[in-house]
DNA sequence: AACCAGGTTGACG
DNA sequence: CGTCAACATGGT
């Protein structure tokens, strides 16, 4: 991992970083590219504009180091080694392999809310629809700012109701959204507690929420709350599970199980 | 035109 | 406890 300020920007190289398969595996879903290259989006109200440079270069556009260094470093996990999840991982065949493919993604340290609230929208739906009833829903509430639009607080969201909620075309999800927004923002349920919660509890707190199961509390946990024990299980986990490990999931990737997952979840989906 | 999508709920055995 | 239809909507 190289860090270095270059003209009007930031390179960064690395083996263990691809931007676009990190911002488009399925763990965010606001971030744009025109050519799979350039991303753009925001992280709060930072917003990215990045370039994959080569397999091993990113170009992060109109920072500077100081800025760099306080959002991107460590939205983007890049002070950990992820060779050494990957050593641990190759002991596993599947797991190898999916290290080949997938091993320039990270797991992001979004926002808390913004995650909840995504994964809550993403259940029985697919990508590309998850993606338009998130924008519609930034577009429609969130704050308008030079490049886009923000995520809207909970606060904001909490004060609407389910009619208010129609433009998102999100159907029976809608009444989740507001339970959930209702919960964070009376303070019945204060999310800042969950980053060191016992993960047992953090997932009943979280499946307090109606239209929040184990699934969608699993990923809450792994990309909003940055708990890499956490091991959501969907359709396309479901199948590898079945498929490769009919004998259980091996106990020494599971301290770390959601890098694990991660990588598997794009290798399964993409290979071939 | 069916079937599926990074599931969850509530009803029923 | 486990099973299962229903849920809104749009992409393939």
């Amino acid at each position: 991992m190289d860090i270095k300020e270059t003209n009007g920007g930031v390179l960064v190289t690395s083996d263990c970083f691809d931007l676009a398969d990190t911002l488009d595996c399925g763990q965010c879903f606001r971030f744009e590219s025109e050519d799979n290259l350039t991303f753009k989006g925001f992280y709060k109200s930072h917003f990215l504009n990045a370039t994959k440079l080569s397999d091993t270069e990113t170009l992060f556009h109109n920072t500077d180091i100081k800025t760099f260094n306080e959002v991107w470093r460590q939205f983007f996990d890049f002070d950990t080694d992820y060779d050494a999840f990957k050593e641990v991982f190759k002991k596993d065949e599947t797991l190898s392999k999916a290290c080949d493919f997938a091993g320039g993604i990270r797991i992001l340290k979004q926002e808390p809310w913004e995650t909840l609230c995504s994964f809550i929208i993403s259940q029985n739906n697919n990508i590309p629809r998850i993606k338009g009833i998130i924008s519609r829903l930034c577009e429609n509430f969130g704050e308008k700012c030079e490049n886009g639009y923000l995520f809207p607080s909970a606060e904001r969201i909490a004060k609407l109701n389910v009619e208010d909620l129609a433009p998102l075309r999100s159907g029976f999800r809608a009444k989740y959204i507001l339970d959930a927004a209702k919960k964070v923002a009376n303070k019945e349920l204060v999310l800042d507690t969950l980053y060191t919660m016992p993960i047992d509890e953090a997932r009943k707190t979280l499946m307090s929420i109606k239209g929040v199961g184990p699934k969608v509390a699993e990923c809450t946990l792994l990309f909003g709350f940055y708990r890499l024990e956490a091991f959501p299980v969907d359709t396309w986990i479901k199948k590898v599970l079945t498929e490769y490990y009919p004998d259980g999931f091996p106990g020494y990737a599971r301290e770390h199980g959601g890098v694990a997952q991660q990588y598997l979840f794009h290798y399964i989906r993409n290979k071939k």
